[in-house]
DNA sequence: TTGGAAAGTCAACAAGGCTGACATAAAATC
DNA sequence: GATTTTATGTCAGCCTTGTTGACTTTCCAA
């Protein structure tokens, strides 16, 4: 990583960012999320799931209860799109969708104990090359990592990450 | 960032990677790729091309002359899921395949002047963002995470990176 | 009480992945 | 020289996951 300059001679960090470096980093998040998904993928391949049902038992798991409309905002797809998925995913028993108590054109989202289950699975798979990644970079630069994602989000999504990043 | 804990006492970095901490780290990933593509997105929309569209012409500017084997083993997907963005691509005028002069069995695949135009146009919009994200994290964060993305990729892929990062 | 807004569902379409089968030309091998 | 392998392209057809438009149910406010 010798490739990043900063002036040696103030104590300030000025990067020198040519677009070759950024090209560099570009391509790396190309290649980088290729793994990220890969085993999850691998496992979602078996039972006929994609990625979108991935993504929604995340942050169904993430965030119990929460409404279609909120889910909605955090995917950021269509609700025709997540409705498919949902559908699938309720029909298959792994999600269970409950009428709001206080209002009823609210549906609101829990994991039964199988969609818990496959949830589980999932986010271990993704875990383990994340951890991996982690330990064979070192404490710094997960640091780092995190800050370069941070402000690289839209200030919208960025929004919604923060809110889930500490405790919803 | 602070939740990243090392031992302070030896000098040797461990982490403690906690289920949670490495939670934040996935959501980062899957809202920064977000913001990631969004930029190229909104203009290839104008024109009806689609991402697939971009990572072909990224790759061909990178290595300009480079055969459909080679472009197909860098993207990852099936000649027949390539050849149809390709097809496009060199009806437009973006793009030039040559008959190779060694082996006339291979097409060698140029960026036309047009096509180099909007090659530029969308990794520029891609550049304006990393270049503020690695602005505002500054030189360390950058290096972690770069190092970070390097180890989450798959070996395979890691092999085709490299390749590419320091010229090919 | 009625009309608009909000939440969710259904239908139909498009992009871009995929597999499988097959064609052609050139190169490599026997 | 005949055969096999390699590189590429193409057709047909499938799947996932985006999209828009139209519709129902429910809630709330004028």
């Amino acid at each position: 990583m010798a490739d990043i300059g900063t002036n040696a001679a103030g104590g300030e960090a000025l990067l020198f960012l040519t677009d070759e470096q950024l090209r560099k980093g570009i391509e790396a998040m190309f290649f980088a999320y290729r793994g990220f998904t890969a085993d999850p993928d691998r496992i979602l391949e078996k039972l006929e799931y994609g990625r979108a049902h991935h993504r929604a038992l995340h942050f169904i798991h993430r965030q119990s209860g929460l409404t279609v409309n909120t889910l909605l905002a955090v995917l950021g797809v269509t609700k025709q799109s997540l409705n498919r998925v949902l559908r699938t995913l309720i029909d298959d028993g792994l999600v269970e969708s409950r009428v709001g108590r206080r209002d009823k054109r609210e549906r609101h989202l829990y994991l039964t104990e199988k969609g818990a289950a496959l949830e589980r699975e999932l986010s271990e798979a993704q875990r383990v090359r994340m951890r991996a990644a982690y330990r064979t970079a070192g404490p710094q630069a997960v640091a780092g990592f995190r800050q370069v994602l941070e402000a690289m989000m839209d200030p919208e999504m960025r929004r919604q990450y923060l809110m889930l990043r500490d405790g919803a």
